[in-house]
DNA sequence: CGAGAGTCCTGAAGGC
DNA sequence: TGCCTTCAGGACTCTC
């Protein structure tokens, strides 16, 4: 389930082995991802070099230009199961593996996704201008999030915090782990309605999902589950939960136990004691 | 516009 | 051992 540290650690994996190099062919196995790969993707790709990739939220931007710079970029989303990994044996195909990107290098990209909650599609032009970035809140880990950014989008909504900070038009790149985690460290209830909730306990709540992001970051990207870095290393990090998971298991601060609900379809933790 | 539910999918885990 | 059910999760999409 990759987060944003984890999309941020596979992007900086990737990085030093397709910066400007040439794609020589792409081999699209199975289409079918959270929209279908375009049946061109081979065609539009081959021939283009990989100037940079950058990341928007969770999206992954792969800047792709010819010697005339024509081209755009390839945005690509791991969802909650994809992996893009460096390939050792491309010879060796395996379940779900969807995408082989082949650079003039001898490099081999793989994309993989079991649960196939990805998406690759391409975006033609100078910029990348897609529906899906357009109206995309600010990047947690920037200048541009702070407490007033939550304060200001908040104002009469009675949605719960828990799920207006998972909201991606409100900040991007806060997932279900680290919504938790961060209310956690901001000893607030996550069933509080994000309207009824002070600017001051926003600029606590703002530095706690940055504080929260960037020590997964500094970790190497987190999972709890199949999250594997872009070398093929297994991402896990044994950085401890606060409460996410941790259901009945005594809080790390205050020793109550841990409970959990549901919210929005998803589960929450979080500690009673510490959290109002 | 906001809120809430539905949806896609596979694999792991739990119950019997 | 094996089948069946449930759950997990990102985020778009639909309905009210």
């Amino acid at each position: 389930m990759p987060e944003l540290p984890e999309v941020e650690t596979t992007r900086l994996g990737l990085l030093p082995h397709v910066d400007g190099k040439r794609i020589i062919r792409v081999t699209v196995r199975d289409r079918r991802l959270r929209w279908p790969i375009p049946a061109t993707l081979n065609r539009t790709l081959t021939g283009l070099t990989v100037q940079d990739i950058t990341r928007r939220g969770k999206y992954l931007l792969w800047n792709c230009r010819d010697q005339d710079a024509a081209g755009g970029y390839l945005l690509c989303h791991l969802g909650m199961s994809g992996t893009l990994q460096m390939c050792d044996n491309p010879s060796e195909i395996g379940k779900h593996d969807h995408v082989d990107i082949s650079l003039e290098s001898g490099v081999t990209i793989r994309f993989n996704d079991p649960r196939r909650f990805g998406a690759m599609l391409w975006i033609s032009g100078p910029t990348p201008t897609h529906p899906l970035l357009e109206s995309l809140g600010p990047e947690p880990l920037s200048a541009d999030f702070d407490g007033g950014v939550l304060y200001a989008a908040s104002r009469g909504r009675e949605v719960s915090v828990k799920e207006f900070i998972m909201n991606g038009h409100v900040v991007v790149g806060v997932g279900n782990i680290y919504a938790s985690e961060s209310l956690f460290r901001a000893q607030i209830h996550p069933a509080r309605a994000a309207g009824r909730i002070s600017r001051q306990r926003y600029d606590v709540l703002a530095e706690a999902i940055r504080a929260t992001l960037a020590r997964a970051l500094a970790a190497g990207g987190s999972s709890l589950r199949d999250y594997v870095k872009a070398d093929g290393d297994l991402g896990y990090f044994q950085l401890e939960a606060s409460v996410y998971d941790r259901e009945g298991a005594p809080c790390r601060v205050c020793a109550a136990p841990i409970r959990a609900m549901r919210q929005g379809q998803r589960s929450t933790y979080f500690c009673a004691r510490c959290q109002r």
